[in-house]
DNA sequence: CCGCGGGCCTGAGAGC
DNA sequence: TGCTCTCAGGCCCGCG
């Protein structure tokens, strides 16, 4: 499911429950996600408070009062629901209904406020792990992390320098989270669509020779930050799993310009074009042929 | 080092 | 109804 803008939707959701908690009762439901909980998972978080929850990329960072961090990640299907413990027999609750947990609830924090947080996870390539604070930063998954888009210092001079000399596409260059990281499929899409940038391009042709920026570079960077502020700004894409903690859908798949509207016609102004699907290393690939150059 | 293809899981939807 | 096939928002690994 999540690409940046779902997981910033999440946090979002967790933040007012989770800072200033403490992790009353940890449940792990299986001996594992996409990796097996790490050593005495559940005792190295009960008891702990958490002092914020933030956010690098598409992982989730909670520090807790251990000096330890949990950094959790979404995976393909992952989500978390948050409930009250008054709320429990709540009808309609998609998670936790009536107390009962369904089949891939696979972890349940209960906080010391009563909020009842439920991890909810059918594919299981989601994983949690602890990670010492002072490590985080050489943890092998954080270090080869590239630019977070929308900190300040992500430009098209970044992005040009990042892809200078890449002979791959730039819908593979801009997949790969050691160029720019947060972006998944549909973002990547939409943003190449924003800059009328052609998928199939090569990576390298929006630098220049020395890898300095480009007017292309420049207008893919802010096509970037945009689609993803838009996104958020409408919590996220619900496709099929993702949901906000409260439960609610995100509706930025109603703005969509490109990704699954193959067969529509182009929404960029004054384009005669027609949408269409194309496979790049075994991923579809969504956009415009006539205004993606 | 680089780029590609396969694999990890389950579920939804299409087609027969 | 029910089977089979394809595809899905991510990421790691091994190969050439």
């Amino acid at each position: 499911m999540p690409e940046l803008p779902e997981v910033e939707t999440v946090r979002r959701g967790l933040q007012p429950v989770m800072e200033g908690a403490r992790f009353v009762r940890v449940e792990a439901r299986r001996p594992d996600l996409r990796f097996p909980f790490p050593k005495n998972f559940v005792d190295r978080l009960e008891g702990q408070t958490v002092s914020g929850i933030g956010r690098r990329a598409k992982y989730l960072l909670a520090d807790i009062s251990s000096g330890e961090v949990l950094l959790m990640h979404l995976g393909m299907s992952g989500s978390f629901h948050v409930l009250h413990e008054s709320d429990a027999a709540t009808p309609g609750d998609f998670h936790y209904q009536r107390g009962k947990l369904s089949a891939h609830d696979h972890v349940v924090f209960h906080m010391s406020n009563g909020a009842v947080i439920t991890f909810n996870d059918p594919r299981r390539f989601g994983y949690m792990k602890l990670i010492r604070r002072d490590e985080l930063d050489k943890d092998p998954m954080i270090e080869a992390l590239g630019p977070e888009p929308l900190g300040n210092a992500f430009d098209g001079a970044m992005l040009a320098a990042a892809c200078a000399g890449k002979k791959t596409s730039l819908k593979a260059a801009l997949s790969d989270q050691k160029i720019v990281a947060g972006l998944g499929n549909i973002y990547v899409c939409e943003a190449l669509h924003r800059a009328h940038l052609s998928p199939k391009r090569q990576a390298s042709t929006i630098a220049t020779r020395s890898g300095a920026s480009t007017p292309r570079a420049g207008a893919l960077a802010d096509a970037i930050k945009a689609v993803l502020n838009d996104a958020i700004r409408a919590g996220g894409s619900s496709l099929r799993d993702h949901r906000q903690t409260n439960g609610d859908l995100g509706y930025f798949q109603h703005s969509f310009s490109v990704y699954d509207r193959a067969g529509t016609k182009c929404p960029m102004p004054k384009c005669r074009g027609t949408i269409k699907r194309i496979v790049q290393g075994t991923r579809s690939t969504f956009f415009c042929p006539a205004c993606q150059k």
